[in-house]
DNA sequence: ATGAAAGCGCTAACAG
DNA sequence: CTGTTAGCGCTTTCAT
């Protein structure tokens, strides 16, 4: 069923059926109605490709996402941001076409989307050669927003992240709190932006109680099982081992409790542990981690809001860019309760 | 820069411009060159909007996910799969749409994407009503390859899929090999296509060798390490306990370990487990589990078969329905080796 | 309040 | 080999 048809069928021009079904204030309410019935029950739905070679919009939006071997991690994280995103888009009439493109060629992707004239706006995900790209962007004038931030760079531009650094100087204090003194890292690879800032807010937490940190209890590597048993192995063997660990994913947790319970410990009990990114929705499956959060549904709202973000700035381009930092909540697992104090 | 343009200032027609552009015959060598190297400095990209109201092809296929709480684990798949499509679909000039839709909207959803003219081809995801969507998508009359099948209908249609029932059936015979046999087998939810799968080739296996299969050393869940640590806890915990385990996912591998550790075992060593899906990329991270396939680049490659199957059928819409199974195979972890023998 | 007509940028008959 | 002429299905001036 296409326009010219229905407008026959409804003896009107293909004109007021289309202003009917658009909502024009000047079609009368006895036609819009007729027109809407009618549209219904034929099952009218304007062809998309026509609709945006009219108006020149193309009612999509592009999610770009690089596709390089070392991150890895984050792909949980990018299907919940994605999933959230989608609600809105759908919710608004846009599509979403995805991008998967090895580093080399993003420039080239970037550039063709725009040429194209496929999508009215980018989101960028897992920012990495991002001085560059968001050059890139800037220069194309295409409206986009970044999932992740990019410390080197020092043009503006939108994007929407967890507050990392905030998130780990509360988990550290927090583990102070409890009289926890020898704290161990177990970070991310050290060059990724959020592991900059999670290890900063580390820092800043004891340097605020005086305690000088300890280059030994810190680990920075992928985010992995085994990656996590062998820091947490390594700290526990150490001189002075830990009491506590703050892990940056609940995988690196994982090998943490592997590693404590091979030394006749239990975690929760013996040696507190805190994770940040439930990136496997371990508080869903009431796992018996604790985990300061980053749930899946904070990321999932996270893609709702970078999307709305595009949105708006697609709609109206002169929007001020807008920075949007999403705090993490302190949620304990299941049947952990609060973590013990240890000296 | 558009066709007009780029035309005018060859001194040539549109005509011929798309001609040579677009590789027909009866364009002259010299002037598709003189045509091609405009079209290069000049950077001019064919508007796909445009090409495609004329054409009446939407150049770019749908991938449908559904979004029900009870698949998380079919998230790291995802992506991997989706990376594996996305490589063929920019090969070929097709883009990738990614509607992310709740359950009770698939409907709604198939048939929008077909009435609205988005795609030329769709991608199913994570079949679970399947029989009702292998119908609809029948009826709708789109081309469609699903990602995974559904056992209960009958209607023919599209698929690739891993051959589970195999890949089980060969790792529950490589542990009979060993020697072992009491066997446990944690398996995915009981109502799961390919969990149904799973449990079928470790039976059969079990029977050729005249093997009572045990119901009490069967477990089907969600797959994640709590889950996987409280079924192997149970199985150990009883009378008679396994020598060996087969995990349907390195999560519950995960937990199978912390069950084994927890009672003083080591994995590999005092008890043999293997796991199929590699969902975290164990085996790219050196962990120490054995994995029987499945792994994350085996679903990339399922991603690019299926992607390849779709454009075949939307570029020759009376292919054959193909119906593709990928065989897994055996990997040990890194550091493990054989498993060892245990009565 | 409704309609006629002119595009949006491209491809595809149909000439020549 | 190249060009002319219609559209693809919709929106949007400009009339009425």
């Amino acid at each position: 069923m296409k326009l010219k048809e229905l407008s026959e069928l409804l003896n009107l021009s293909q004109t007021t059926v289309s202003r009917a079904l658009n909502g024009y204030p000047e079609v009368s309410e006895s036609t819009r109605k007729r027109v809407r019935e009618a549209a219904e029950t034929h099952g009218y739905h304007p062809n998309t490709r026509a609709r945006s070679l009219a108006t020149g919009r193309a009612m999509a939006i592009g999610h770009v996402l690089p596709l390089s071997s070392k991150h890895e991690m984050m792909n949980p994280v990018f299907t919940d941001f994605i999933a959230g995103a989608g609600e809105v888009y759908s919710a608004h009439g846009y599509d979403m076409l995805l991008s998967v493109v090895p580093d080399e060629l993003q420039e080239r992707t970037y550039r063709d989307l725009r040429n194209k004239g496929s999508v009215d706006g980018l989101i960028v995900h897992a920012p990495k050669l991002a001085e560059q790209r968001i050059h890139l962007l800037n220069e194309i004038g295409i409206p986009y927003v970044v999932h992740g931030r990019a410390s080197d760079s020092n043009e503006p531009y939108a994007w929407v992240d967890m507050n990392n650094t905030h998130a780990f100087k509360r988990a550290t204090d927090f583990l102070l709190d409890l009289g926890h003194r020898r704290i161990a890292l177990v970070n991310g690879l050290a060059d990724m932006d959020f592991a900059i800032r999670r290890r900063a807010g580390f820092e800043e937490a004891l340097a605020e109680r005086g305690i000088e940190p300890e280059a030994a209890l810190v680990s920075s590597d992928e985010m992995t099982e085994s990656t996590g048993y062998a820091a947490a192995r390594g700290f526990l063997a150490g001189p002075a081992p830990p009491t506590a660990f703050l892990a940056s994913s609940i995988l690196s947790a994982l090998g943490i409790r592997r590693a404590i319970e091979e030394r006749g410990l239990r975690m929760g009990r013996d040696i507190s542990v805190i994770t940040h990114d439930d990136d496997l929705g371990y508080l869903q499956n009431r796992a018996e981690v604790p985990v300061f959060t980053a749930t899946r549904s904070s990321v999932r709202d996270a893609g709702r809001l970078a999307a709305g973000m595009v949105l708006e700035m697609v709609q109206s381009p002169d929007t001020a860019v807008r920075q949007v930092l999403l705090e993490s909540e302190l949620i304990l697992g299941q049947s952990t309760g609060p973590a013990p104090v240890f000296g």
